[in-house]
DNA sequence: AAATTGTTTAACAAAATTGTTAAATAAATA
DNA sequence: TATTTATTTAACAATTTTGTTAAACAATTT
């Protein structure tokens, strides 16, 4: 057996893994569910991942992983003007979203339902998170002495662009039913809600 | 046995159900672990209320409907100006979700998560929409004629307001790990939060 | 009080789901 | 080629979970 075979086939667990558990969660997955989707009988899935417990973390790291990158970008050219390092981390945010729109809701729901999970966040994120908001907070001060911007929160103004961001994908189904017209073309309503969302933080600090 | 004892039973199952809906979902829910919750026996439990999947519906019917309600609000005395009446809802609201913290990651995952629940919410939804969002626009356009505000698609205003009021209670454990001392007291944060979000939106529609 | 109706209990049935094992098969290596 | 190692299959064990039923019990009505 080649190592090529081997791995598609652990490989093919993992990608119909990703995809049920990411869409049902991990009390709505069923093992069954992802072997007969990935073409492998049940047994072998247990047999490459022990448990679906297991399989489930496999999942899990990675996706925090990748998030976790997403969320703390560089913070950008210290040649440009802060303004526009912010626009871009927020347009490269919500296209990052773009790629994994089903991404927030799957960590909100399975981190936030099993508090025995938090650590794994709480690992990744409290390496990155002290120095990038004393970072952002110092760009912000830098900025506003120079007459660019008015004071804020440098993690208000996070929470302000996450929620912006994100919220569209979380709720993306339940617009949807709210919205009709709207949001009847994706790609134009996501460009509409991109532009919308950088505007709204443009106007919140941008000096009067 | 009286009215009241009866009554109590029924209730206390409820009162479980909820708790164990809206913390771990459908899924992640045992009919014996309400009924434990609840000090009835499990077949008390499936006496009332038959299937597991009937006494989710009643706890679903009822969340839905009082979300819509939060949702689309009465716009207010004419009287007062589009700032200050926008300033009311955007607080309301917030003020909901403060009671009903739980109540957006339940919603969105359990509607979510199973489409053929979509229609629940469309009832609900669409009989009141698209009065709400022409009513809004008209007085959006007015307050613009007034020179009060500049123009704005009033369906992206509402999803910035619902996304910046929501997006704090669905990542609220997931911010506590990030912003450590920011959230340290959580009245003095939800406050903060509630300003900020006011603030946000007054900047995107004010007449600069 | 007898009959009817509604409630509760305990035991159990049915189904779904996860996990295991032994034997067959294929591949890699000595 | 013989041996070892890894993979696959099929059957099944164990557990969990939901749902049912019959009989006991209590309350209400006639």
């Amino acid at each position: 057996m080649s190592e090529l075979e081997k791995q598609s086939n652990e490989q093919k667990i993992l990608v119909a893994a990703e995809q049920e558990f990411l869409t049902k969660g991990f009390d709505g997955a069923r093992t069954t569910s992802i072997a007969k989707a990935a073409g492998v009988t049940h047994a072998m899935l247990h047999y490459y991942f022990r448990t679906k417990e297991q399989l489930f973390e496999r999942i899990l790291d990675e996706k925090v992983r990748i998030m976790s990158h997403a969320l703390f970008p560089t913070f950008g050219n210290p040649e440009h003007s802060f303004l526009n390092r912010i626009r871009t981390i927020i347009s490269a945010h919500f296209d990052f979203l773009v790629e994994n729109p089903s991404l927030p809701r799957f960590l909100i729901n399975e981190i936030l339902s099993r508090p025995e999970r938090y650590e794994l966040l709480q690992k990744r994120i409290s390496q990155y998170s002290g120095v990038i908001f004393d970072n952002l907070q110092s760009e912000i001060t830098k900025a506003v002495e120079r007459g660019e911007i008015i004071p804020i929160d440098g993690r208000m103004l996070f929470i302000n662009v996450i929620s912006l961001n994100v919220f569209t994908f979380i709720a993306y189904p339940l617009l949807e039913t709210a919205m009709g017209d709207l949001m009847a073309d994706r790609e134009r309503f996501l460009a509409a809600r991109k532009a919308e969302n950088i505007e709204v933080i443009m106007s919140r600090i941008l000096k009067r």
